[in-house]
DNA sequence: GATTGTCAATACGCTAGCGTATGGATAAGA
DNA sequence: TCTTATCCATACGCTAGCGTATTGACAATC
């Protein structure tokens, strides 16, 4: 119902969501807006009324992404006590199939504008300090903690390029559910 | 003598590594005839009597980059006969600032074309088996080892993405060396 | 029913880059 | 010296995509 009142007419949030499909998987340089609006079945003269230009819906749509996110963590992760099941949960969803996992990967080699550098190394450093929290919880000084993090999340990025490489796609839910329980054998001291 | 010798006029040799270049540092997607021509001082004139396209040009690069990053490996990696100095020397390796490496990094995110998946592919394969080998050198067994190269891997891939997104370059070599110590204790059993 | 605001279509000019066609320059051989 | 091969410049047509300007359709509101 609400879908078919939708239909009548876009908004930003569709045009962003599209936006994040194709960075997903085909990269920030292939969000061009012509093509969008092919795919939306409309023409460009939508695009201008909801969007100043191309910059501008990348911008909001990162903007998006980031916000869900971090909602994700928030509710599935943060509110967990104890420190080794909290990073247990994190190395889960890390390996889960979903696009947010897409968008950052992708976004991790681009090099097309300062703003996504940023964007990308605000969004580390925050995913970091969280890593670095749980591990001074389990007793690590800073240092080792820091370090430990720091492993423990280019191993998340290196798992996500990996099956991206290798099979074309991120894993399956159970293959994910297995790959996390041996890093974090490895990953999480006992 | 030969550089000046050389400067008269441009080979295929040339343009590869130009294009390399471009690779390392803005991806695939930057390496564009014309303002590659402007780079190297000529016109497209010349490219076109070199390369029957622009694609033609990105292959002919990657598998220069690829041979010499082999050549790489097989002389100063395989033939340790040490397992375990094998790895730490191949840690080693993956944290040298070297440009091959940012190469890689950056196709890894490259989704313009089966071609350089293809390629992506096989490079990855090949490296996890020669980890794999060394493993099982260690006494692993056959599915341990894959396991344990797999995960030796995705810190490889995670450490280049971390330090450009956090540094915007690769480490110098002294925090390469400290890197790779720490990594190796993480991931070379005793 | 007239007016106003919202969303989209159309038409336009502009730029960057691809690939082709052709001719010019230079050096090496014959 | 005449020819040929090598390397490059110039000029051309073509396409995709950006952004603008203008107009149109429709709904809500007054």
């Amino acid at each position: 119902m609400s879908e078919l009142a939708k239909k009548k007419s876009l908004t930003a949030k569709d045009w962003q969501e599209a936006a994040l499909n194709v960075i997903a998987h085909q990269g920030v340089g292939a969000v061009a807006v012509e093509p969008l609006a092919r795919a939306l079945g409309v023409t460009k003269g939508s695009f201008y009324w909801h969007f100043s230009n191309r910059m501008d819906l990348v911008k909001q749509a990162l903007k998006r992404w980031r916000a869900n996110d971090n909602l994700l963590i928030e509710q599935n992760i943060l509110p967990i006590k104890n420190p080794k099941k909290r990073l247990l949960a994190w190395f889960k969803l890390s390996a889960e199939p979903i696009q947010s996992h897409l968008i950052y990967s992708t976004l991790l080699a681009d090099r097309s504008h300062a703003m996504i550098s940023k964007i990308l190394k605000e969004i580390t450093l925050e995913r970091l300090a969280h890593l670095q929290k749980s591990y001074k919880e389990m007793g690590y000084d800073n240092a080792r903690a820091k370090s430990q993090s720091l492993l423990a999340y280019s191993v998340y990025v290196g798992f996500l390029h990996m099956a991206k490489t290798l099979y074309g796609s991120l894993p399956g839910s159970t293959e994910a559910e297995d790959y996390a329980q041996f890093v974090a054998k490895q990953l999480i001291p006992s």
